[in-house]
DNA sequence: TAAGCTCTTTAGAAAGATTCTAAAGTATTG
DNA sequence: CAATACTTTAGAATCTTTCTAAAGAGCTTA
């Protein structure tokens, strides 16, 4: 994180505003992945990380939960799903128009602020479609010499 | 396919050269496969969808066979996976550099051909790292009027 | 605050895709 | 043809994600 960059450490108040706000009540568990997911910059996390991380702050929760709380927070444009890797969904919680930098040495997103990489020319679409979304996945690796 | 583009009906002889040209063994069913696989203008597939087409094709051969030799082929290169549904795997045989688009209604891939959409402007990458691919992916829709 | 209703959570089962295992089969080489 | 190495296969196993149905918790009203 740039050091100018937007930061907001919320407080649980906050955090049950933001979930009042998308129409879920805000239980302990919804509230506890919320300050897990909102409380430090922008994250990229699979469900199995987060309910691990979940457990080693010490909140009971299932991982049935993770799953429908990563759905219903992505359905309410809380999070955005991005698919990298064909084993496990990621989520992310910058949910602005933007692009990713994948690891794929170790399996990690980072992300390309929109105004830093340009998709042009974009082809006549098929007909009866429209663009619901692009996504641009720059895949890198540690290169041979450094 | 376009009335122009390039198409080859390939005989069984060149199905075993190319699979013996990647130090492979021309076994039945790879040849099978290949024949599926390459034989008329290029090709999006899933290993499942890949296994019926066999099987109505009069090939016995496992699903478990499906997937060895997709993923060898992707070694060897006469294939290429593409991400784009965290459910399921995609393999392209059009191994060229391009880009898709994804109807996301019908879980089907359209190519776009690399002259056709261009992306620039990357930012420097992480430190370390070199680019192993840049995927594009354009997911469409059905739109409202039409 | 109690009742009642709806939404949530949960454990465990189930599903779906992919990989693994180890044994039987086949291509290749000499 | 024999010896060797590579392939195929059925079925089990694994992994991620979803489903089920029962118990629990938040919310509204009186």
């Amino acid at each position: 994180m740039t050091p100018l960059e937007h930061k907001r450490p919320m407080k649980k108040a906050d955090l049950e505003d933001r979930i009042r706000a998308v129409d879920l009540r805000p239980t302990k568990q919804r509230i506890a992945l919320a300050e897990l997911l909102f409380s430090d910059g922008n994250r990229h996390i699979t469900a199995e990380k987060l309910h691990s991380e979940a457990l080693d702050a010490g909140v009971r929760i299932s991982l049935a939960t993770i799953y429908n709380n990563l759905h219903q927070f992505t359905t309410a444009g809380l999070l955005r799903e991005v698919v990298v890797d064909s084993s496990k969904s990621y989520f992310d919680t910058n949910v602005d128009p933007h692009h990713h930098f994948f690891h794929e040495q170790n399996g990690t997103l980072e992300d390309i602020h929109s105004g830093d990489l340009t998709v042009s020319n974009i082809p006549e679409l098929p007909d009866g479609t429209e663009i619901s979304s692009i996504d641009v996945i720059v895949r890198i690796s540690p290169d041979n010499n450094s």
